[in-house]
DNA sequence: CATGAATGAGATTTCATTCAT
DNA sequence: AATGAATGAAATCTCATTCAT
C-alpha cells in the first residue's frame, strides 16, 4: 500500500525524467537508450512514448526541467539577506541534490547538445539570460557593489561570476572517482568564493574615491 | 608516386583527424558516423580502420591532438614579453584557426566525453594539469603579480583564469548563427580581459595612476 | 439510460464498424490502428475488444458487413422493372452512401486482404458467388436477353458485367483529389452502361430501330 | 564459380526487388517486413538500405518495375499482326512469368497502395494512361474496328477492355489453392476473349450500314 | 459497461566493423 | 594501400492486446 502510495505520488513524467537524468548523466544524451531509461524507471519502453513523443522531447523536457530548477534556485537566492549569501545558495546547491558529478555531467552534455539542437539551445539560452538578469539585479541592488575596488558594472560582474562557475562545472566532470569528490568540490568553491571576495571587497581607499 | 600532390603531404592520420574534427564539432562524437568522417576526408571507411583500431581510438586521438595543440599554444604564450600578452595568445587563438564555434563545440563535447570515457578523461585531465602548471609558472615569474591588489597565490589565479575561460567557451556554443559571432566573441573576451585587469592591477596606492 | 441520446440508438458493434470503415478506407487494414478506430468511434480501445476478439475479427466483420450491404443491394435490384434499371441500382449506389473513393479504396483493400486472409477470402468469395448468381438469374429472366445480338449465356454475361464493374472500381482509387470526382465517376459509369447496351441490344434486325 | 557468376549476373537492386515481389505478393506491402525481404533475397537487412533509402522507396521501385514490365508488354503487343493477337499478348502473359496469383495479388495491392501513397499513385496512373493510349492506338489502326457491330470509339473500347481485365485480375486473387488455377485462369480468359469477340466481330448487316 | 495505462514483441532504420578484392 | 559491399547488433518507435480500476 505504501509502495503504491509512493508510485502514485510520483507522476509518470517526473518518474521518467528522473530516470532519464540518471541515464543521461551516466552515459550522455545519445548513448543512453530509451531502453536504459525505461529500465532505470522500472517501466516498459512503450510507456515512455505515452508521455513523450520521442527521445528528442525527453531531452527537451530535461532541459526545461533544468530551467525550472534553476529558476527556483534563483528565487531562493534572491531572498537571502546579503549578496554573498545569495551567491552561496545559487552556486553551492548543485552538489547537494544528486551526486555532484551527475549534475555537472548533465549540464556539460546539455550545452554540447545545445550547440546542435535548436530546441535545447533555445531553452539553455533562456536559462542563461534569466539567471544573468537575476544576478545582475541582485548585484545592482546590493550595497556591497558601491564600495567595490573596481568600476565594473553589475552585468559585467554577473557575467564573470557565471563564467567562473560554468568553467568550474565543466572541469568538475574530470574528477576521478578515487579522489574525494567532496574535497575537490570544496577546492572549486574556493575559486568561486575567491572571485566573489575579489569583486565585492571594499578597499580602504576606494571607498572615498568612488 | 610523384603524381600525387598535396594529398601526400598530409599524412593519412592527420587527414582523418582533420575530417573528424569537422564532423565531431558539427554533430558530436556519437552522432558523427565513421562514414561521415570518411566522406569528409574523401577516403573510404575501411581506410580509417587501417590507421585507427576503432572509433574510440579516433576520439582518443582527437583528444591527444587537442592536447598537442594546447601544448604548442602554451609554448608560444610562454615566449610573450608580458603576462597579459601571454594570456592574449593563450585565450584568443581559439577563434582564429577554424570558425570560433567549431572549436568550442568540440571542446565542450570533449569534456562531456571525458566524464564517461576514462581514456579521454585521462588526456583532458593531463591538458588541464599541464596548462594550469604552465600558467601558474607564468604568473609566478611575472612582475605584475607582486604589486597586485590581492594576496592570491599564482595557482589560485591560474585556476580562476581558466575557470573564466572554460565558462566562456561553454557558453559560446549557444551563439545564434544570426548574431555576429565576431561581436559576441569580442564581448566574451572583454569578460576575460576584465578579470585579468582585476587580478593584475596594482594595489590602491598604484590605483590612482591607472 | 434515457439520458443517452442518439448514441444508444446505434449499437456498439455498428458504431465500431462505421468507424473502422472510415479508418480502413483512409489508411488500409494494416495501417489503421485499433487506436485510430477507437478515436474515430469516440470510445476507448478496450471497448472494441469487448465486442471483437481482435483486429482480425474486426476486419472479418467488415467483410461480413460488406456482404450484407451487397445482399441488400441485390435484393433492391431484383425488384426493378427492367434489367437495365436493376443494373443501375446495383452499380451506381456505391457512390452515394459515403464518398465514392472511400468505398472503392475499401473494396480494393478487401480483395487484397482476401488474397492472404482465408476468413476474408471465404466471405468475399461468397459475395461474388451470390451476386453472380443473382445477376445471372436476373438476366435469365429478362426479356432483353432473348433478342440480343450474341449467343452468350446469362452467366457469361454476368461475369462480364461484374468484371467491368470491379475493374472500374479498382481504377477509381487512382482519382486525383483535384479533379472532380463526380465527373470521373460519370465517365466510369459510361463505360459500364456502354457494355450493358452492347450486351442487351437486339440483333441486327432490330438494330435499325435504335 | 558458376554460382558466383549467377550472383554477379543479377545485380543487387534486381535481386532485392525480386525478393520483394515475392514477399509483397505473399503478405502485402505493409505486412511484409524488411527482414522478410532480406531473408527471401538471402542477404542481410542492412544491405537493402544501401540500395534503397527506405521501405517506401522499395515499394515505389516495385511500382516502377511494374510500369517497365507493362511497357515492354505493350511494345511486344504492338508488333503482333492482328488486334486479337495483340490483346492475347497483352492480357495472357501475366500468368506465365511467375505464378498467376502472385502477380494479381501484387497488382491489387499496388492499387490499394496507390489510393494512399501519392508516389505510387503517380506511377500507377502513368501506367494506366500509357497502356490505355497504346491500346487505343492499336484499335484505331486495326481494320477490325471498321466493320464492328457498334459505333464505339477506340478509347471507349480500350477502357472497356482494361476494365474487364482489371476486374478479372481483382477477382483472381480469390482463387482457392485447392482448385486448379490453370482451369480458373482459362475461365477468366474466356470472359475477356468473349468481350473481344463481341467488340470486334462484324455483323453481316452492320458491314453495309457503317 | 467502460476506461486507458501498461506491456512487450516486432518493425524500420542506422552504423561500427570486417573482409574479399 | 585502398575500397566499399556486407553484416548484424542495437536503437527508436509503434501497436495489438490485456487488465486493474
Amino acid at each position: 500500500m505504501s509502495t503504491k502510495r509512493a508510485e502514485t505520488t510520483l507522476d509518470r513524467p517526473t518518474q521518467i525524467l528522473d530516470a532519464a537524468m540518471i541515464c543521461f548523466a551516466e552515459r550522455g544524451f545519445h548513448q543512453a537508450s530509451m531502453h536504459d531509461i525505461s529500465a532505470e524507471a522500472g517501466i516498459s519502453v512503450g510507456l515512455i512514448y505515452r508521455y513523450f513523443k520521442n527521445k528528442d522531447e525527453v531531452i527537451s523536457a530535461m532541459a526545461a526541467e533544468h530551467k525550472k530548477h534553476i529558476a527556483e534556485l534563483l528565487e531562493r537566492a534572491g531572498q537571502a539577506p546579503t549578496l554573498l549569501e545569495s551567491l552561496e545558495i545559487l552556486f553551492t546547491s548543485n552538489c547537494c541534490e544528486s551526486s555532484p558529478q551527475v549534475l555537472s555531467a548533465f549540464v556539460v552534455d546539455l550545452f554540447a547538445e545545445a550547440s546542435r539542437n535548436p530546441t535545447v539551445a533555445k531553452i539553455v539560452r533562456d536559462v542563461v539570460r534569466t539567471t544573468t538578469k537575476g544576478v545582475t539585479d541582485l548585484i545592482a541592488r546590493s550595497p556591497e557593489i558601491k564600495y567595490a575596488a573596481h568600476k565594473l558594472g553589475p552585468e559585467a560582474i554577473a557575467d564573470m561570476i557565471f563564467a567562473v562557475n560554468d568553467g568550474l562545472m565543466m572541469r568538475s566532470v574530470l574528477q576521478r572517482s578515487g579522489v574525494s569528490s567532496a574535497k575537490q568540490r570544496e577546492r572549486q568553491l574556493d575559486v568561486a568564493r575567491t572571485l566573489w571576495r575579489l569583486l565585492f571587497t571594499r578597499t580602504s581607499h576606494a571607498n572615498g574615491h568612488n
